[in-house]
DNA sequence: TAACATTCCGCGC
DNA sequence: GCGCGGAATGTTA
């Protein structure tokens, strides 16, 4: 069973999908999110799910601030296969302000030549912003792709400190 | 099998 | 040196 509940930010209205696991998804900000849908989901929320839902936001905010989150809830990457989730672990070690390139992290996680996976693993990736995708830069330096949307990357990145050309 | 959020090498300018 | 075309490459649906 998944819970959907909103997050609101600076920069728009988020929405976290919670399964019984932990946060499992992130949306971001679309033209109709904000107000709920008919069924109220927040209201059936457990107290488990409602404190997750507190560290998330918290976390969330932290992060489009430029500041690194303190706490994340627990996250449910049961969405992913063996290798994503691999590449994903690896997101996680980059350190805030810090910029990996795809064959960087094609490295880490073993496959040293898969650098055009990893770009699809961090494409697939359910938790951006929390899970840094957008810290993974062309060899070159230069943005490379995201899949919700370049002006995404260039933000946070920004909010981080960190140019790009 | 086709499609990629890449990278590397070679060419022409 | 810069820009462009094309091939190699691992993973996924």
């Amino acid at each position: 069973m998944i819970t959907k509940l909103p997050i609101p930010t600076t920069e728009g209205v988020f929405t976290a999908h919670y399964s019984q696991h932990g946060l499992a998804k992130l949306d971001f900000p679309t033209a109709k999110s904000g107000i709920g849908k008919p069924e109220n989901e927040a209201a059936a929320a457990s107290a488990q799910i409602r404190r997750w839902h507190r560290l998330t936001a918290g976390a969330l905010n932290a992060a489009i601030a430029g500041r690194a989150p303190r706490v994340l809830p627990p996250l449910d990457l049961s969405s992913g296969t063996e290798f994503q989730r691999r590449v994903w672990s690896a997101l996680r070690r980059i350190a805030s302000g810090r910029t990996r390139s795809y064959a960087e992290v094609a490295g880490e996680v073993g496959s040293p030549r898969a650098t055009r996976a990893v770009g699809g693993a961090c494409g697939a990736n359910p938790i951006p912003v929390l899970v840094p995708c957008h810290r993974v830069l062309a060899a070159n330096h230069t943005l490379g792709g995201f899949s919700g949307g370049l002006n995404w990357k260039r933000k946070l990145l920004a909010r981080e400190g960190i140019a790009v050309r």
